[in-house]
DNA sequence: ATAAAAGTGGGAAAAAGTGGGAAAAATGCT
DNA sequence: AGCATTTTTCCCACTTTTTCCCACTTTTAT
């Protein structure tokens, strides 16, 4: 899958449902574009998958052993809030209402597109954190890049 | 089996039933969306396991060396308060009162599904245990995750 | 300017969830 | 054993929530 770009801005209506910008959706291939699972981010935002995007990474996390208190407690977290979603008549995504207390979601909203999957922010929420990230963009990008080897970030 | 996921509320009546959450009941293969087992789970939860999934599983525990006091000890604990259920007629589970106690259930249900399995708490107890899990989980899938190679958990 | 696509809101049908009563089964007492 | 009492099981009926669909508004493209 090609990879998915762009910030997209969009409203939370009074049944908790948001339409899927349609830029977005026209990234995803033809097959792809109606079944996602929604779950919690580690940040306070969800993160939406594509379906298939989705069994690759959760067949990751369902191999580790879950006698091990670490690890199950981090399956737990990553299953738990999870939730499969299709698009509506109307291209649309219904959130349940745990989903929207989780990621603290008011009216409007913020998608924002990460390689293969989306990030669902609250719009204030995110513009805080994009002026107060808590890191330097500067440092954060040597350190993260550093081992890379060649190439440096635009 | 596709992988369980979500989490969903619901409530215990005075007769210690629940009504197995229909969202929960269809990512079951049908013919597997009647018989359970419950046993105690290794938190302050219980552990519901479709059938099939309790035979496989309670198979690795029962090979166990019962010769070994500390192997013995832990199959007793995973057996002993074991109890195979069905839903009834309008899809609901009884619980036990021993099995009530067991996990300390109150009136409000979390059922939090995990990977093959499916958890269930006191509501409280639940989001007392997602405020402080005892663990960061952006620190948790770090460390969980490093030796996987590629992909973060969402 | 007009048509098509994108975005929004809300109502009605259908499904899910809840409580409780009656029948059946198990238990205990004389 | 026979009867009474408690417990369990099963089923019915009501309420709430969810899902689905329709219709309207706004924006974009030609």
């Amino acid at each position: 899958m090609k990879s998915l770009i762009g910030e997209y801005h969009c409203k939370l209506d009074a049944k908790g449902r948001f339409l899927m910008p349609s830029g977005l959706r026209k990234q995803l291939p033809e097959d792809q574009q109606n079944d996602f699972v929604i779950n919690r981010g580690l940040d306070k935002c969800l993160v939406l998958w594509p379906l298939s995007v989705w069994e690759k990474e959760s067949a990751k996390i369902r191999a580790l052993n879950s006698y091990d208190p670490k690890r199950r407690a981090f399956q737990r977290m990553f299953f738990s809030g999870a939730r499969e979603v299709q698009l509506d008549g109307s291209g649309r995504v219904l959130l349940t209402s745990f989903l929207i207390e989780h990621a603290g979601l008011g009216k409007e909203l913020v998608l924002e597109a990460q390689s293969d999957r989306v990030e669902i922010w609250d719009k204030t929420a995110f513009e805080g954190w994009m002026e107060d990230p808590g890191y330097d963009f500067g440092m954060l990008a040597e350190e993260v890049m550093k081992d890379l080897g060649s190439g440096e970030g635009g």
